[in-house]
RNA sequence: GCGCCAGUAGCUCAAUCGGAUAGAGCAACGGCCUUCUAAGCCGUAGGUUAGUGGUUCGAGUCCACUCUGGCGUACCA
């Protein structure tokens, strides 16, 4: 319907000058009274013509060369409005279009042939993944889902440090763990990681090695086989979410490449920084930041700036055309300055999109749970899953705006996980499927010979929310924003519930029967591919 | 102090880069199952969009200030 409109306006434009180049919005009107579609054109135009908007929309609908099959009638209404009204013959051909395409059915071409590089997770491994890591893991495999719906080839990203002072304190609090469970009676001090998965990684070295690795270093095998087994358990959580990484990307492997000396020296050479005071600093100040920032720590340890822009350098010279980095709200202080620094060592930083989202605030008990890694003190993702299940899980972490604060009450997630609305979209996935059993059984098939016998107001309803999936799903992309599919798909699913409520297909007129089935199929299609773009299961019974 | 993000119904949140009468779910109340899944549908009630000014045909949306909350503001990441 869109389409049509927009090409309608476009053979129009030579007729009216004004109308060149320009980019006129269609929107959907909450009010179905006006119209299927609208645009504010009219009132756009006002300061340029120097007429009344009503004035303007007359002189625009009067050139319009519409089809009348297509288009039932066009009316300038409010302040300026065009609104325009289809007929419902044209409609339902909409159905025809989805059964056919089936599963690519809403796919976007218009990014076909390009590489899009999304990081995220990108936890280092000095523990399990917590519900806060959950919002960005399922965010940010979401988002390349989206990604390549719209054309992309998507590398899913995750960057993480195994040098630092956090690992080998995590190499450190194994190793203290292992003496202890030797019988040696050693202090365990409050600022190592207390979780109960260091014992269990403890216990594991001492079964196999017994008392033999007493005397190594803690950066040694402590250190190695926590970070391995840890990452095994992050990567079996991700998977029963669907998420599936296909690039582990170390910042240690950028020492190892001299690609941190490298930039360093591309920077001395740019007479972008200087020393001070032991240190190396950042000339940010010149790149339009506000304050220069170290580089190099007067103890010759590189602060997480100089590896942060060495790492996007790779994903330059890897030769993406979108960069996307998804963090939480805590991390949002960094990016600035990464974005100059790439830029001033002249690559795009336009192709660096990046994404802040806030926190998840975890209620239990009607009080916020505090979280720290260190302390053990927190909720894991894996603990989430068992609770609600995966489905729930990611429906949940996509179902707001990313720049919203989630509350995540765990009291009525696992008390009520029967009401979560993930349930409301796969039910009537799985009713579809169920009709369609009972009506193979009546010995019923669909057709598309007498879809124009569609004409209940349940029955356009539905398939004007089809007409827009593409458009929804564009602009989601276009975005970056995940929720509003799983809002569209509430809207189909409501608008599908009503359907199933007033109109009958077994016992209805043969023809007519025929036409619903049709219709149903092409909903479940569109329902089973906007569920699988969130990630979510589409049953056929529940 | 400064910077970023937010403040919408009792609660959790939407609202198509400024559009027409601000919408859902949960909670509350009242209806609908001898016919395709009641994990559903229909109805009632619930609002000065934190506040005050401003910009214009038109503001929840943009600007300024105030209040409240989250996150930053390191030679931690």
């Amino acid at each position: 319907m869109k389409q049509y409109l927009e090409t309608l306006f476009e053979k129009t434009s030579h007729k009216l000058q004004y109308l060149k180049g320009k980019e006129i919005v269609f929107m959907v009107p909450q009010n179905s009274e006006h119209g299927d579609y609208s645009t504010n054109i009219a009132m756009l135009l006002t300061k340029e013509l120097k007429k009344n908007p009503r004035e303007i929309a007359q002189n625009i609908i009067v050139v319009l060369e519409y089809d009348k099959s297509v288009i039932e009638k066009i009316e300038i209404a409010g302040p300026g409005f065009i609104n325009f009204y289809f007929t419902k013959n044209s409609l339902v051909k909409i159905i025809p279009e989805i059964i056919n395409e089936n599963t690519n059915f809403g796919k976007l071409e218009k990014y076909s042939g390009k590489k899009a590089n999304v990081e995220f997770v990108s936890a280092n491994p000095t523990g399990p993944l917590t519900v806060g890591h959950g919002r960005n893991a399922v965010i940010g495999d979401t988002i390349a889902n989206m990604l390549e719906w719209a054309g992309y080839n998507v590398d899913r990203e995750y960057y993480f440090n195994n040098a630092g002072r956090q690992m080998r304190v995590l190499g450190d609090s194994v190793k203290k763990r292992y003496l202890q469970s030797l019988g040696e009676d050693i202090e365990f001090p409050e600022d190592y990681y207390q979780g109960d998965y260091i014992k269990e990684i403890a216990q594991k070295l001492k079964n196999e090695h017994g008392a033999r690795i007493k005397d190594e270093s803690e950066s040694g095998i402590f250190k190695e086989t926590a970070e391995k087994e840890i990452f095994a358990d992050i990567e079996k959580t991700l998977n029963r979410l669907n998420i599936k990484m296909k690039i582990f990307f170390n910042e240690n492997s950028l020492y190892e490449q001299g690609k941190i000396e490298g930039l360093l020296k591309s920077f001395e050479e740019k007479n972008l920084s200087y020393e001070k005071e032991g240190a190396v600093w950042l000339s940010l100040s010149e790149l339009g930041q506000e304050n220069d920032k170290v580089i190099v720590k007067s103890t010759g340890e590189p602060t997480y700036r100089l590896p942060d822009i060495a790492y996007h350098t790779t994903k330059f010279d890897r030769n993406y055309d979108l960069i996307v980095d998804l963090f939480g709200s805590d991390h949002a202080a960094t990016y600035p300055d990464v974005l100059a620094g790439v830029k001033a060592l002249g690559y795009d930083s336009l192709k660096v999109k990046v994404l802040i989202h806030q926190f998840v605030t975890i209620m239990q008990g009607g009080e916020a749970v505090k979280m720290s890694t260190r302390k053990a003190n927190y909720i894991t993702l894996d603990e989430l899953i068992d609770w609600v299940g995966g489905d729930v899980v990611r429906y949940f972490f996509i179902m707001r705006s990313i720049g919203s604060h989630l509350n995540f009450d765990l009291d009525i997630a696992k008390k009520q996980s029967d009401e979560n609305p993930v349930f409301y979209l796969q039910y009537a996935h799985a009713r579809i499927s169920s009709i369609l059993k009972m009506t193979d059984e009546q010995k019923l098939k669909s057709s598309l010979e007498n879809l124009e016998l569609l004409q209940t107001e349940a029955e356009q309803n539905l398939l004007k929310k089809l007409h827009s999936f593409q458009n929804d799903i564009e602009f989601a992309v276009d975005n970056f924003e995940p929720h509003r599919i799983a809002n569209y798909l509430e809207e189909l699913a409501s608008l599908f519930h009503k359907f199933y409520t007033e109109c009958r297909i077994i016992g209805s007129e043969k023809n007519l029967a025929e036409a619903r089935i049709s219709l149903i199929i092409a909903a479940q299609i569109v329902l089973r591919n906007g569920l699988t773009l969130l990630g979510l299961n589409a049953p056929d019974r529940m």
